[in-house]
DNA sequence: TTGAAAGCGCTAACAG
DNA sequence: CTGTTAGCGCTTTCAA
């Protein structure tokens, strides 16, 4: 009939001194036995698990952060959970972390600077280290940060801070190479949000490319790097045709796809279209996107490691950073420039393309 | 020239002790103006927060957490961080997490029931309570699970476990009349994993609005609830060929009418197919998906509301599960019965829908 | 190898 | 309203 308010679990857990006095040793020696084994005795310690498994005892994270300073988590901090560009680096992160005994800490600012702060404030006296993928605050915003805690930068290369990126300018090289080969002689590029490292990168990467190999290069935008951007992209394009896109992204291209497809201009007949990153859903989209398959689950990894490394006090390699390699994905978004460029002749038929869809079918249901 | 090895950050944070000094005060003032203003004066609590302010003090998540037993965590445990159901699901629950000022432990098991109970057993005593969003595991290790900590199931009924879940049986209820109405007499449902308590539930639900509809089912499977699920299925379905097919989700959905317009059969025309979830990518695949729509956001977001309600004391309601609300979606993939049943006349481009497209683009970009 | 004792930073009771 | 005093559960010296 006891009615007061329980503030404390009814029972609480077990905690070392309980499983001390089962097993007839010191605390401390318990502590041992879970946290330097070796430096007890065997037979001491076995009777100490036995104690331990019987009464359920499992150790209090936060009483070993106190003790310890360590709180084995490290925090996640990303624009967008529901971007699939972000799920793919989560589940790296997560593998890297859980691989390593640490755990992960989810934060999401929703695109907003004003919330990736506080994201990071609330974060930082919880965790270890942070790693920040997609920092779309300033890199002196970011050096703040990463003076309170060790961090590892995603997507963007900071001076002064350890960072992971992939390899932009490869990337857009090949979409080049791949559209020049198809007879393409113009290429334009849809610009992403403009706080965005990456676009600007791949946006000069693509120029370079270009240069390099004689084409020429037209930029459009910004835009929203979302579907809605591409939309909003087709009307523009329209104005300025041309036979070859290349976005900012997947999102963006799909949507562009879509709305000029919606508008009767034939993709890839008339337009041929890339995106990057190889999205979910890149691949079932009509016609299936060609773009550039980042390794975004190792970049999520490669973050997590780096940054764990750090902690356990190995190198801080703060120079230039580290990169991962991507890969083109040809599939049916792109083809031969056709004869007939603008004003092409809607409602004709001749379907020239097997190809759009050979490639395509092989990754259909890959995931 | 001090090359000792550092084992604390360098210079230590500073302590509810520092600022206290600063500000000429008693520790445990300083500790009431953060947790409990109010319970002091004033001015008091102005000086202790310049102090802090001053000294850049952040109150410790893990001495705060050993000394009350609150960590002001939530972890979410759910089957694949890169399963789009699961994005909106997460987004949600990280949304009404940071409302309430808890933060969001994320664990991904993989689709292992092995690897789901190790990470229930890793995250139980870093937090405060648990969602399990989509578990595999057993109705008893679950409850194992919730006798640990206050727990909260989502997509599954468990009974004596507070849980939400979408409303599967109004969802096949949409789905049967919308079918039903469009002339189809027999409805195929693709069957997802058999531990999935959602499969069990539509199927059941899907049989008995046909029931009442005066229309007839059939199953086929279990298939992985995945694209590459799909497309197994489309074999099976061309051996026993239907008008209209029902998938466990929209993954399944989308597989499948890939592979089967590979194998050139029309989609809607020769068979209709609806999916279920709504994910991302369901609007742009061709044609657009006709599916039931999830409040998948919200249902993470019930989650953790529930959950966090229980530890502020609230009821603990443990009878019928919450059930959210389903809406369905019809886009491009269904249309009316045509004639030729069976074995239908390839080739013949007597395109009748124009409504196949119509409802289909407004959904384009609402991401 | 083990035990005893002193904290980690914070909160919560109890006096004043 | 504020100061004093015990701990929360664990780790870590320091002795034994």
């Amino acid at each position: 009939m006891t009615d007061e308010p329980r503030r404390r679990p009814a029972r609480s857990a077990p905690t070392i001194y309980d499983v001390a006095r089962v097993a007839g040793v010191a605390p401390s020696t318990v502590s041992r036995t879970f946290s330097r084994p070796g430096r007890v005795n065997a037979e001491t310690a076995e009777r100490v698990r036995e104690a331990a498994a019987r009464l359920g005892y499992r150790t209090s994270p936060p009483a070993r952060a106190l003790s310890t300073g360590r709180s084995s988590m490290v925090a996640l901090v990303i624009p967008d959970v529901t971007n699939p560009v972000y799920f793919d680096i989560t589940r790296g992160a997560e593998d890297a972390a859980a691989e390593a005994g640490y755990t992960l800490l989810l934060a999401d600012f929703r695109e907003s600077g004003r919330l990736e702060r506080e994201a990071i404030d609330r974060a930082v006296p919880a965790v270890e280290g942070l790693v920040l993928g997609g920092p779309r605050i300033s890199d002196s915003a970011l050096r703040m940060a990463a003076k309170q805690r060790p961090t590892v930068v995603l997507n963007r290369a900071v001076p002064d801070i350890p960072s992971v990126v992939i390899d932009n300018p490869r990337g857009m090289r090949r979409i080049a190479e791949h559209l020049g080969a198809l007879g393409h002689a113009t290429l334009t590029y849809l610009a992403g949000p403009e706080e965005s490292w990456a676009d600007g990168m791949r946006w000069r990467s693509l120029r370079e490319a270009a240069l390099e190999l004689d084409l020429r290069v037209r930029r459009l935008g910004p835009y929203p790097p979302t579907l809605a951007g591409g939309l909003a992209a087709a009307d523009d394009l329209r104005r300025n045709p041309t036979t070859a896109v290349v976005a900012y992204n997947d999102l963006m291209a799909i949507g562009l796809m879509h709305e000029l497809q919606r508008l009767g201009v034939s993709v890839p007949r008339e337009v041929s279209i890339v995106g990057f990153d190889n999205i979910f859903g890149s691949d079932f989209c009509t016609p299936p996107l060609t773009t550039v398959a980042a390794p975004l689950r190792k970049l999520g990894a490669a973050g997590v490691r780096r940054l764990i490394g750090q902690l356990g006090g190995g190198p801080v390699r703060t120079g230039r950073p580290e990169v991962l390699p991507v890969q083109l994905v040809v599939r049916g978004s792109t083809a031969q420039r056709s004869r007939n460029r603008s004003s092409p002749a809607r409602g004709t038929t001749s379907v020239s393309g097997s190809a759009a869809h050979a490639s395509g079918s092989t990754s259909a249901g890959s995931r």
